[in-house]
DNA sequence: ATGCATTGTCTGCATATGCAGATATTGCGC
DNA sequence: GCGCAATATCTGCATATGCAGACAATGCAT
């Protein structure tokens, strides 16, 4: 408790500053990565997590994407142009847009996630297993600390995965 | 090595997924304790670094910041503009352009200093000083390998910090 | 000294996202 | 059933940033 003193708040070694850094490097790393599908890194995770189920709609894709609905509907409009995705007003209830992947969007997924795993492996090559399982697990405390901070409200079901 | 497996490569429990939302929650956090200001986050980062000379010229901030020297540069008109911070072509190498807080920026960075840390602190009060050291430590491994792989051509001059 | 590559900053344009209001649908109280 | 609050998505506008080329200053080879 009290652990940050003024000095260390903004410092190269700051939590703050390093989650920021790591994770603009690795989006750039794997992006490079994805130049000749003209996918984003933030497209394919949307693309990964309707596939998996976990996001089924358009607002919990926003959730998942910690994107607002107005961008999210945005990046819908563009995959679904691509033919990665379709949308489908629900009929239960016709506000909520269901969505699936399409054959041609679960072969992207599936092409691409092998080469995000590589790009991670890359980086953590000179990681030991219980090394990553630590740093994983301080960031899920974290992570669940900022939420209770934020008054997170995104505190959705638990799509346990 | 050959840690990361399929299955976890954008599960909730990545070390991307988990950078990325951390960063996006406490940058929201802090900036939602800047209202009163104006200034965002990141502007305040920029002040920060470049008052603490860890910055001292737009290059520098653009690497500090993690953006592109276009961006850098409309940021400080921004700074500017408002009178916290002031450019200098410098008369050695006229090319660049240093940089310098002024005094009513100066007293900005050290008003926001003190809720920075404050909202930290809030976020890591079920923490233990050496639970933030592992978290740190870990982030700093990974920084480091992410920036390997990339080839970070930010690999400028250690500022000791 | 001249020409040319390099470096640091700036500018024009495109994109991604936030925010706030608009719209459509649902469900609830009466 | 009617009116109204709540919910899910969409849209218009503003901002932040990336990218690539422009421009200015420097320094190096000759």
């Amino acid at each position: 408790m009290a652990v940050l003193t003024i000095q260390s708040c903004a410092a190269r070694s700051s939590p703050g500053r390093l989650v920021r850094r790591i994770d603009k490097l690795m989006a750039n790393l794997v992006e490079s990565r994805f130049e000749d599908t003209g996918v984003s890194f933030v497209q394919w995770i949307a693309l990964k997590v309707v596939r998996d189920g976990v996001a089924r709609n358009a607002g919990d894709l926003a959730r998942e994407l910690s994107i607002t609905t107005g961008a999210t509907t945005r990046m819908i409009d563009v995959l679904e142009a691509r033919g990665f995705l379709v949308r489908d007003r629900g009929s239960a209830d016709r506000r909520v847009v269901q969505l699936a992947v399409t054959d041609e969007g679960h072969a992207l997924v599936e092409q691409l996630q092998h080469r995000v795993v590589e790009a991670w492996n890359e980086v953590l090559v000179d990681f030991e297993q219980d090394e990553v399982d630590v740093v994983v697990a301080g960031l899920i405390k974290l992570l669940a600390a900022a939420e209770r901070v934020c008054g997170c409200p995104d505190r959705h079901k638990e799509l346990a995965e």
